[in-house]
DNA sequence: GTCTATACATAGATAGAC
DNA sequence: GTCTATCTATGTATAGAC
C-alpha cells in the first residue's frame, strides 16, 4: 500500500477519491452485465481511470467485486433494526417496508448485484447468508413469533414472511425494465415509487392481519385485538 | 439446414436428439454463470458433444441462447390461464399460486435464466415483455378488477398485486441459495416445497381478502360479502 | 502513484477433412 | 452431419518507464 513521492496525506486523498470512484463505476458495471460479463476495461472507462489502476487499488478484479460486495450488504441489512419488541407491529413493519422500497428506489445497482450473486449460487457471499443474515432472521422472526403469541399479529410463518417482504420489495430494483414495461411507463417517477410504497405496505399489513380494514374492524368491535391467538 | 448422406428421417431424429440436449445443457449453464458467464466450451462439455455442433445447431451462442429463452416463455405464463372472469376467486388464486410454486419447484433452472435475462435490463427479451406480457397481464388484471368491483376480492392495484405474486413464488427459484441457507436446510425436500405452497398461498390470499380467517368471518355474518366494495 | 505496452489464457467462431 | 485444428478478438493481469 506504500510508494510514490506525495507526502501520506495528500496521498490517502487521492487514492480515497479513486477508490471511491472505482466502486461507483464497478458497482454499475457488475450490476449491468453481472461478475462474468464485466470487464476491467469497461469498469476503467467508466471511472475515467486507466486499467492498470484498478489493479493497484484492488489487485484483482473478483477482489473489487468483493469490496462492492461488502459495501452493499452493511447497507443492505439495515431496515431490519425497524423490527424490536416493544414497537408497535404495523408501526414497524409500515417503517421496514417503506426503508426496503426506498432501498429499491435509490439504490437499484446495489440491488441487482446483489441478486445477480445470489442467483448465480451465491460464490462470494455463502458464509454471510449462512452466518449473519442467518442469524439475523432467527433474531427478527423471534420477535415476530412474540407478536404473534401475543396476538398482535396473524399467525405465519415468519420466516417466509421475510422472504415475502424481500422478494416483494426488491423485485421492483431487480425487474425494474420489466415492472417499467408492463405498466407502460418509460421510468418510475417520484409518484410512481410513492404508489409502490404505499401497496407493497398494505399488502404486507394486510399478511399481517394488520391492515387498516382489519384494524378498523377491531377498534369498532367486530374483532377483538387477540382474534388471532385462538 | 441441408447436407449429410443420411436418410432425411434418420437426420432428423438425430438432429431433434442433439437439438435437445443441447438445450438441456444450455439452459443449465446460462442458469448457472448467466449468457455472459456461459462459454460454448462448457455447454458443449454438458451436453458431450463436439463444441462445433454447436454452432452447426445454433448458429452463435446468442441464437442458442435466444433458444432457451423461447422455449421458458412459452411455459412461464402458462398459469395464469387460471385467472379467468368466471372462475372462483380463491380457488383461482389458489391454483394460479400452485402451478407457479410448483414452476419454481420444478424448473428453477428456467426461472433463474429468466431473471437474470430481466436483472441485466431484458435484451432479448424486451419486445416480448412490451408486447405479449404486457398485454396478458392487462387482460388478467381487468378480470380482477372485475371481482374487486363485484366486491368478491379486497381493492388493490391488480397489476401490482401480479407482481407480487411473481416475485414471490420465482423467489424461491432464484434466491434458493439463500433461502436454504437462512432456513439451514441441505436442500428443500417435497414436504418444504408443499409448505411454501401453503404459506405463498396462504400469504396471497390475505391480500386478495380472501383468506381463510377473513372468509370464515364473511360466513359468521361479522363481515358482508360485499363489504369490500364500500 | 500513474500509465503504456505487453504477456498469457480463453473466448466465439469457422475451415476443411472425414 | 461430425469433429479436429485453428483463426482472431478479448479478457485478466503485470512489467517497467515515468
Amino acid at each position: 500500500m506504500d510508494g510514490g513521492g506525495a507526502t501520506g496525506i495528500a496521498r490517502r486523498r487521492i487514492g480515497r477519491a479513486n477508490h471511491a470512484r472505482i466502486l461507483k463505476a464497478a458497482e454499475r458495471v457488475f450490476a449491468e452485465v453481472g461478475f462474468a460479463g464485466a470487464s476491467m476495461a469497461e469498469i476503467a472507462a467508466r471511472a475515467k481511470l486507466p486499467k492498470a489502476n484498478l489493479h493497484y487499488y484492488f489487485g484483482t478484479k473478483e477482489a473489487l467485486y468483493r469490496a462492492v460486495l461488502n459495501d452493499i450488504l452493511a447497507v443492505w441489512l439495515g431496515p431490519m433494526d425497524a423490527i424490536r419488541p416493544d414497537s408497535d407491529p404495523a408501526a414497524a413493519l409500515t417503517e421496514y417496508v417503506a426503508a426496503k422500497v426506498a432501498a429499491s428506489r435509490d439504490r437499484p445497482l446495489a440491488s441487482r448485484v446483489f441478486a445477480n450473486e445470489v442467483l448465480h449460487g451465491a460464490p462470494q457471499i455463502e458464509r454471510f447468508l449462512a452466518r449473519e443474515l442467518r442469524q439475523l432472521v432467527a433474531e427478527k422472526a423471534a420477535v415476530l413469533e412474540g407478536w404473534i403469541e401475543d396476538g398482535r399479529m396473524a399467525p405465519l410463518d415468519t420466516k417466509h414472511f421475510f422472504f415475502m417482504v424481500w422478494a416483494l420489495t426488491q423485485h421492483y430494483a431487480d425487474f425494474a425494465v420489466q415492472v417499467r414495461l408492463v405498466l407502460d411507463k418509460k421510468r418510475l417517477e417520484r409518484k410512481d415509487w410513492d404508489h409502490v410504497g404505499s401497496e407493497v405496505t398494505r399488502m404486507v399489513l394486510r399478511v399481517a392481519g394488520l391492515a387498516e380494514a382489519d384494524r378498523a374492524a377491531s377498534v369498532s368491535g367486530r374483532r377483538g385485538a387477540a382474534s388471532w391467538a385462538s
